[in-house]
DNA sequence: CCTTTATAGTTAACATGTTTATTAAAATGA
DNA sequence: TCATTTTAATAAACATGTTAACTATAAAGG
């Protein structure tokens, strides 16, 4: 008998199951991704910038889900990359606040059709209601205090 | 209007969802771990191992989710550190088998009380029901090609 | 004001994630 | 039986994850 004949097995382990579904969802983004020499990460970052325009790094790693240390390096190489751009808060000046430039942008339209299609091909194969319920489930286990 | 307003935002966006739940529920996970110098991955190798008894290198990698170069580095650091064995399969030279040691056992021995108080903590506050849905959902989205 | 505390970000160090290439051994198939 | 293909694992290179320590600035409280 195992150690852990008492607990349950790691076959519905939580931990592992978000795992394994997240591997699934990324895998064609990832495809798609490789293709633009754009990470995973990057892609999160541009999205969250096109959406909510010039915010402050903790706002990105926040959304992005993201740790600053992370942020810092990956911000670094995308502002090399021009595409985004960063410039000191004028009134708080700790604050860096991030820019998503026009060819950051055009990277997130160029892209845009086969990231639809993806989304379309979960829905499709899962159906809207499950995955509605799904994303309220991943919300609410995401809000409890462990 | 940004470049993605005919899509979905990201904060109804599956593959950030579902890492968010994941640190979730992996933060009390990693306190646990912190305090025994173990990582994530490690803490995962360990109960595979113990729940499967001895295995091959892929068998670990499928059932922890991890990729084969990662597993290779930290099985070599399990290994110098005297929690896993690994030796030369005889029929199949390819293959190495790997197996827990009294060492590794400890490890999950001693932090099992830890870990079940976890797992009681995240059922308790969502219940049971919708647990069971959550695991459910997300064996059902593991599953799907895309 | 001035000290104390908190916040935003960076750096460093080490572990893991990810892709590509490579090696060795086993399976396949003419 | 031998060339071809597949499989298991490793190596290398670079990106990110993670924690701890540190800097600079701002906010709080006396």
């Amino acid at each position: 008998m195992n150690t852990q004949s008492h607990t349950k097995s790691t076959s519905r382990s939580l931990p592992i199951a978000l795992l394994r579904a997240r591997e699934t969802v990324m895998a064609p983004v990832r495809d798609m991704l490789q293709g633009i020499q754009i990470t995973e990460q990057k892609w999160r970052i541009l999205r969250v910038l096109d959406e909510l325009g010039e915010v402050e790094q903790s706002t990105i790693a926040n959304e992005a889900c993201l740790l600053l240390p992370s942020l810092t390096r990956i911000l670094r190489t995308m502002e090399a990359d021009g595409q985004v751009t960063r410039r000191q808060d004028s009134r708080d000046k700790r604050r860096t606040m991030v820019m998503i430039t026009d060819a950051g942008r055009e990277i997130l339209k160029v892209n845009l059709a086969t990231s639809l299609a993806i989304s379309n091909s979960i829905e499709a194969q899962m159906g809207r209601e499950k995955l509605d319920k799904l994303l309220d489930l991943l919300d609410e286990l995401q809000a409890i205090k462990v």
